[in-house]
DNA sequence: TTAGGGTTAG
């Protein structure tokens, strides 16, 4: 090209900024458009200008679509660079998918570009969400060995890490260090705490810090708003929660999706429908693009109204908007099915969420047992157990509940036995119920060996997914931290290392 | 570019 370097840098950042304005709009095509005329034209794109494009396809499509661009962009001889995969990672991180996350930071370090803390936070995150804190925690540590210093969205990240794997305690104390050190506290370390603390039944520990929040300088904002009215649901101050959301409406503050569907979910639960489909009506003329829990909510307001014909176009409709059936939408469907009495259909269903190989299916299988169980078909239930990969409180207590209901106390006692034994434990009311069926039947050694079984100590189960290998180890070059270099991390470690990994 | 809030079962 017989321009010179210096004549064509101002239009390639002009180009860049006019391609960023388009993505940040939503107007991919008219970005990949403005790029096509700017290379006819003879304008060189640079790696900022397939940055920009790359995230924004991560975002819309996906990460095929970021790694085809990663694809033009070499084709044109631009070197991707630490944004580059930052963006793919972020991408991968996104749709859950832990190894592609891991295989790009690997690929990173071999192309000998050295990652900086928006490499790791994305990559930590979603080991914590996809159930494995044991490598989100060797990523900290080697982001701490290599001497990259943790940003404010690090340390949230492990917060909200720390609380899904259940160390709520863990995390408290980190917070409460974070703040002695001086290290940054911000609205999202708020909300995090707030919210961790509030799902962890930590509640007082959550008022404390809502109530520290409101004596900062840090303004609570609509995330803050609904998990305190999430909390007002989950442990009965309902009209509190209700009350919360009415006086958000009322200000306008509710400008997207999330609080509807807190506040529907949880006056359908009441059974208040009707107050429900209000809200509903309300979310959907607000104008907000619905996504997958959107749906979901209103997929399980319609089963729970009995028109499961509604719910199922409601799920065609995500289908057809592109969206997918996740775990909840099945075990949605699964539990209106079994209340319907549609037992067949409801197996059908769980039989198409194996096919799809979903990772987590507990909730629709206890959906399942539980139905099978009330309508007595507890030898049904027993084979089922037997088919389930992973079990928990709800299986056994749905099951010995079944079993003690047909007066079948001893196979109830193996069971409940069973149970304690695999670290599982089942609701007061289903041991009561044994214990009194047994004694009333005479079952003297059944009696003693339920009261003398030692509960295992019980496992963290990670949002009920299965526990996998550790993803992080040899395949990869993350190493465990030995002599972390900052301060400030050192003591974030050391929150971490004192969890017990299981 | 990156993080935090909302959906299911006993």
């Amino acid at each position: 090209m017989a321009r010179g370097r210096g004549r064509w840098l101002l239009p390639t950042r002009l180009l860049n900024v006019c391609l960023a304005a388009l993505c940040r709009g939503g107007s991919l095509a008219a970005a990949e458009s403005v790029l096509v005329d700017a290379i006819r034209l003879g304008l060189p794109p640079d790696v900022v200008t397939y940055n920009t494009l790359l995230a924004a396809h991560c975002r819309a499509a996906g990460l095929e679509a970021g790694l085809a661009v990663m694809g033009r962009m070499r084709e044109a001889g631009v070197e991707p660079d630490a944004v580059t995969y930052n963006s793919l990672i972020a991408g991968a991180a996104r749709r859950g998918l832990p190894i592609h996350a891991l295989d790009l930071f690997d690929e990173m370090l071999r192309a000998g570009i050295a990652p900086d803390s928006w490499s790791y936070n994305p990559l930590m995150h979603c080991l914590f969400r996809s159930g494995h804190p044991e490598d989100a925690y060797r990523v900290f540590a080697d982001m701490a060995e290599k001497g990259i210093a943790p940003c404010d969205t690090t340390y949230n990240t492990l917060l909200d890490g720390m609380f899904r794997a259940g160390y709520a305690m863990n995390a408290y104390r980190m917070f409460r260090y974070l703040q002695r050190a001086g290290l940054p506290v911000s609205i999202v370390t708020y909300n995090t705490m707030i919210n961790g603390l509030c799902s962890s039944g930590k509640v007082g520990y959550a008022r404390m810090v809502l109530r520290e929040l409101g004596r900062t300088d840090h303004a609570p904002n609509i995330i803050t708003y609904t998990a305190v009215m999430k909390c007002c649901f989950k442990y009965g101050r309902f009209e509190q929660g209700l009350d919360t959301f009415l006086s958000l409406l009322d200000r306008g503050y509710i400008s997207d999706v999330y609080p509807y569907c807190t506040v529907i979910s949880a006056l359908v639960k009441k059974g208040r429908l009707g107050e429900a489909n209000n809200y509903c009506d309300l979310m959907l003329q607000n104008g907000s693009r619905l996504d997958s829990v959107c749906y979901n909510t209103l997929i399980h307001m319609r089963c729970q109204e009995g028109k499961l014909d509604d719910a199922f176009e409601l799920v065609s409709m995500m289908e057809d908007g592109g969206l997918e059936s996740d775990e909840y939408t099945f075990a949605i469907l699964v539990n209106g099915l079994c209340k319907m009495g549609h037992i067949e259909a409801a197996e059908k269903q769980l039989f198409y969420m194996e096919i799809k190989g979903m990772q987590s299916n507990v909730v629709a299988y206890n959906c399942l047992v539980d139905a099978l169980c009330k309508f007595q078909e507890v030898d049904a239930a027993i084979r089922l157990l037997q088919c389930m990969k992973l079990k928990d409180d709800f299986t056994y207590t749905s099951l010995v509940h079944g079993l003690c209901r047909v007066g079948r106390y001893h196979m109830a006692s193996k069971f409940l036995r069973i149970c304690l034994r695999e670290g599982n434990n089942v609701l007061a009311s289903a041991k009561r119920a044994v214990i009194a069926g047994l004694r009333s039947s005479g079952f003297k050694n059944d009696l003693r060996k339920v009261r003398s079984v030692k509960p295992k100590r019980n496992k963290i189960k990670h949002h009920g997914k299965l526990q996998t290998s550790p993803l992080v180890g040899e395949r990869y070059r993350l190493s465990m931290c030995t002599k972390p270099p900052l301060t400030g991390v050192c003591l974030a470690l050391d929150f971490v290392g004192k969890i017990d990994w299981v």
